[in-house]
DNA sequence: CTGCATCCTCAAAGATACTG
DNA sequence: CAGTATCTTTGAGGATGCAG
């Protein structure tokens, strides 16, 4: 779907957007609840170990966070690092694909920022 | 909550970012499986009725579809115009707030068109 | 420490019928 | 045409206990 004034379509496609729209598609890699938090952290912190998340990520459930963390990494948006120790040690950080949601997340920020003090 | 890597901070604040972070504030507001669309669709088409929402929100309930129109309202994203005639003529549109998150969108489009084709 | 399985709750969303 | 009012459903998320 085309957003951008300059050059609007309107061809019957565009009814579809949820489908074969862009925005669509990020949506359903970083919407709900808690992956756009996620993906903060690890943009803030490089390199945080399954515990180091639980415990930033005040009142999500151990479903929740396992839950979001494999679908993260389903998608390709982090990389978890497990190390062969006793006890477990595992990490997450993000991917290059990951880290390219740098931009719109800090866009998203500022206008929270600007438009929250008002 | 600062996401910017070069001046990160760490204190005790940042562990409630869903509160003072502006991402949350932002996404308080445009969160949610419809409100982006119908934004997306104003900022397309400029000024729509009622029905023409409907038309192009497929798969949105009545209920729903007002529902998320007076939210937006209230937080200032829309205007909602109505022409003392009858039948009843209601037309929605931006107001500048809500054309500011052009960019964004704009932003979250290229990137889900760019890696929705890999 | 990290993670999985099970059961449960509740709010968001859907369906439907109706009105000025 | 542009909504409202109910009722029902669903599924995301929470609580808890257990395991490698």
């Amino acid at each position: 779907m085309n957003i951008r004034k300059e050059n609007s379509t309107n061809n019957i496609n565009e009814i579809y957007w949820k489908e074969n729209c862009g925005i669509g598609f990020t949506l359903s890699l970083i919407g709900g609840r808690w992956k756009i938090n996620i993906l903060s952290y690890l943009l803030n912190e490089e390199k945080l170990r399954y515990s180091e998340l639980k415990n930033r990520l005040i009142g999500i459930s151990e479903r929740m966070l396992i839950l979001k963390l494999k679908e993260l990494e389903q998608d390709k948006l982090i990389n978890r690092i497990v190390h062969p120790e006793v006890p477990p040690k595992v990490e997450y950080e993000l991917t290059e694909l990951g880290q390219s949601f740098r931009e719109i997340l800090i866009l998203m920020d500022k206008w929270g920022e600007k438009n929250l003090k008002k």
